[in-house]
DNA sequence: AGCAACCCATACGGTATCGTATGGAGTCTG
DNA sequence: CAGACTCCATACGATACCGTATGGGTTGCT
């Protein structure tokens, strides 16, 4: 049967995996409908029976991307009993990675559009605070004071973000050092 | 002397603060030539008439950011012996305060750019490097050995990058003591 | 087979923006 | 005053993108 193989038709799920990679390449710029449909070897008749507009796909992207980032964060952090500490440095690893570059364009993108637009920020909010309460836990089950705790969270995400849109190649250090002091620095043993 | 006012003629320094203007405001993406121009009240034909076309904007608006970036982080580091801790207090305030919001898009603007076009890039790890070595410097001074002055100065800018592209507002907490409290622990009396 | 629902291609009008071409008003200079 | 130089307006072609209109091919169901 020499069924030529058609495509598997796209359904709105792989649209918006498709937004993602094209954001994540190119940032939000290059979000545009027709080089999205170009990417997914479609024209734009399909994105338009998918999606009403070019603002429902953002607003789906940014869905995705709350439900995404929340669900990340929660699994990251949940730990063992006895495995509190472990978890912070676990946590400060994965997101300070040099491989997630692509997600943290991505993160960039959305706080500066977040800027413009106020569902985008109250979504931003939204992921910050649960990220912040998930780490908070952590520490206060290790023991640390209210503020302490709430200190130490914001600090490791305000870290792991600003470590990740820094340029770092021309400062001589011994990267790895001072990753490790850093790490111990907010999450102490 | 009725002379109708004409307004001055522009110049290209002009033409870069308005470009400046319209990425705070707006983001990279705002700064069109047409749109900057109608910000200066004139038409795009001044535009080519100072600039060759767009990247030659961009590269002026890139090397002045540059230059204004570096010439500010050594007048705040610039300290008096023995006011050194009272600097680096200083510049954490001064880079982590709420009124710097729009140099913060700014600068999250050039570094999401620079992922795309190696001179932006380049230009990042320029400043990257100066700041750095800047607070470096401060810390060394006050006694420190170099993976710590490193690895704290590393962590100074990491924060209030990324402490700027939080949103914290539904988290409950007392920004001011967790910044207090971020502050020592960064900068240590 | 017939019909409906799903998925997509093509063609079109409309807008925004880039860069160029060209001319003109004002100013400076010999 | 004549010409050169500076700075800007206007008009134009070209491109990229948005959203719509419309039709066609597939699949599943009856």
């Amino acid at each position: 049967m020499a069924t030529a193989a058609r495509p598997a038709p796209l359904d709105r799920a792989a649209w918006i995996r498709g937004a993602f990679a094209i954001v994540a390449d190119d940032g939000f710029d290059g979000l545009r409908v027709e080089a999205l449909a170009k990417r997914l070897k479609v024209t734009k008749g399909s994105f338009y029976w998918h999606f009403k507009d070019r603002d429902d796909l953002f607003a789906a992207v940014l869905s995705e991307w709350r439900d995404s980032r929340i669900a990340d964060i929660r699994k990251q952090t949940a730990a063992q009993p006895g495995q509190e500490l472990a978890a912070l440095h676990h946590t400060i690893d994965v997101y300070a990675a040099a491989r997630n570059r692509k997600g943290i364009a991505i993160e960039a993108g959305f706080r500066l559009w977040a800027r413009q637009d106020a569902a985008t920020a109250a979504v931003v909010e939204e992921v910050d605070a649960e990220r912040l309460a998930c780490t908070c836990r952590l520490f206060r089950v290790l023991g640390l004071g209210e503020t302490e705790a709430a200190a130490r969270s914001v600090l490791l995400y305000a870290y792991v973000f600003g470590y990740s849109m820094m340029q770092c190649g021309r400062f001589a250090m011994d990267a790895a050092a001072v990753k490790d002091w850093i790490g111990r620095q907010i999450a102490t043993g």
